[in-house]
DNA sequence: TTGAAAGCGGTACCAC
DNA sequence: GTGGTACCGCTTTCAA
């Protein structure tokens, strides 16, 4: 049982293709009579015209390439959903493909994409990418006339329209939150040390210490390179021994779990002295114990947005390049006093 | 910078385009000095055969249509990796569109893509699509030659190959597993009463309660509807209070880690005097405390398994439908004695 | 109001 | 060894 073509319903009404299609685009030049039968009986048939030949004849595919690092982070299948959620609701699919952090992925993904399977990319980049600082793949694809949105790991040389979090300034507020509650000692745990976000949270964690007049403190800054969230523990239990410290920032969901867990192993009591707070999207937060404190992201709202910014460019809505911020929220929950 | 077609090179060579065809699917009719020249001109301008071109001409499409219920649940998160690395690996591109939960969503998608966009499906059955119980769309898909592959959430009466968990043997060995160390009044906590594989849970846990030889008690037994995780640990507390339970199996993580914290409030220690294992995939249970004793699912390797079927249904390499039953594994962690 | 034909970017058969 | 052409399924211009 094939498919039906157009073809197949002339032959039935014995009318040329071309009748048939302008009838079911509802053209004027057809009579309501011929009209209304080829409809009716496209719909009782259930037609559908060819993707692939729509495709290729209006050089456009409805259709956008995501590259993400990972879907097992919850932050990324967040903004997966809200990019899923707006390109169906604009009539546009996704074809999504997981770059594993592998620099060598991407550019063969972004290869296998460039044949007019898609009309437009949302990056974000692969942690080997972001280290390499080689987005040459990006410029060719932007250079062949395929427009690119980002979103949190994001290119700066880049001159593309980009959706990020307030990385600076999420983590100097927080800073000053934990200041207005009491804690001289806030200290920083980073698992992004090597991301350009990563960089971004730890200046604002600077910045707010200044703000507040805290003295910065070397050692009360810790960036794990390990991605083992494992070990995570064992290498923050000696970092809270040694050092007299009454709150934590972390990057992460992880790395706040595991602060809380070396935090209560070395004698704290969480929150009573000591506070965490974590940059965060979500599901563990919820289920820790203590809850977490966080500074929630919002991916699905960067995923709507990052898809509105594609399609609308691509439609010719916007033409400039922009950056979006999308503000973190402070959701506090058990784990701060 | 538009899109280099065999037409442009053709002309750049003042060859026919039929010579440029060959030349690049280096045929033995062509000279090797044409060819060379054809071929390193090609590489050099970054020339791409037009995806929907090939598609139109091969009826073939080299995509495969993902549809689930959601991406947020770490399960399927995990599925969706394995689907899109054997993907890939088979060169074939992924359209991944997200049901979630809603039967007219799962319909609206299943005609969206059937015009020639996907060669086939892999599907996870909507919550309502599951409780209504009508798979017409689906079988429709069939019908028109669109093979399907079923995992997790599969269709009983559909006649498709079906990726599975060993549900019904993972909850009796489970209970076995609890008996042997000693528990005696083993309870059954339940999200997914709705769905198949949620019966077949507990009815494994029947089995294992008879094979041991413990009394099945109905009031061990709860089924909790709420989609809200937050109340599962106000359901489960006067559950625990009423009832002397010494170990809990639950069909998810939420619900272990809700029914961990209820023990504790309940004034029970875990693993000492309650145990807890759950049905799982997961990123909760690797960071509970305890950390969470599961039935690991393997969601990974349904999704390489739901991949490799369906692509070598779509080149021949099999032919009648499969069902293949992924085995859990018990992993013992720290909320089981 | 309807139909013929070109074209989207390829492939492949057949002729030269 | 190279070129002409039909065809995949559809849209659109132009002619009838």
């Amino acid at each position: 049982m094939k498919k039906l073509t157009i073809k197949d319903i002339a032959k039935e009404f014995k009318v040329s293709i071309s009748t048939v299609s302008k009838a079911l685009n509802d053209s004027y030049e057809i009579s309501e009579a011929t009209k209304s039968k080829i409809q009716k009986y496209a719909k009782e048939h259930n037609y559908k015209p060819n993707f692939n030949a729509l495709s290729l004849k209006n050089r456009s595919t409805k259709t956008i390439g995501i590259i993400i690092p990972t879907m097992l982070k919850y932050f990324f299948a967040q903004v997966f959903k809200g990019i899923e959620k707006t390109a169906l609701e604009r009539g546009y699919k996704v074809i999504t493909c997981i770059s594993n952090e592998s620099y060598t992925k991407e550019v063969e993904i972004i290869e296998m994409l460039s044949n007019g399977s898609i009309d437009g990319f949302i990056v974000s980049l692969a942690k080997e990418t972001e280290i390499k600082g080689d987005y040459k793949h990006l410029q060719d694809a932007i250079d062949n006339g395929t427009p690119i949105v980002m979103f949190d790991r994001v290119a700066q040389t880049l001159n593309c329209d980009k959706i990020i979090t307030d990385d600076f300034d999420g983590a100097e507020k927080t800073v000053e939150f934990l200041y207005k509650n009491g804690h001289k000692s806030i200290a920083f745990v980073s698992t992004m040390s090597d991301f350009h976000i990563g960089k971004q949270r730890f200046l604002g964690y600077k910045k707010g210490l200044e703000n507040v007049g805290l003295p910065f403190n070397d050692n009360l800054v810790i960036n794990i390179f390990d991605r083992d969230y494992k070990k995570y523990e064992s290498i923050l239990i000696p970092f809270l021994e040694k050092n007299n410290i009454d709150s934590i920032i972390t990057t992460g969901e992880s790395a706040a779990v595991a602060s809380m867990k070396a935090g209560i192993k070395t004698g704290h009591k969480v929150p009573a002295d000591l506070s965490v707070i974590a940059f965060s999207n979500g599901i563990l937060a919820r289920h820790s114990s203590p809850k977490m404190t966080t500074l929630s992201q919002h991916g699905e709202q960067m995923g709507e947005s990052a898809a509105k910014v594609l399609i609308d460019k691509l439609e010719k809505k916007n033409t400039d390049s922009l950056i979006k911020v999308i503000t973190t929220d402070l959701v506090i929950r058990d784990s701060t006093k």
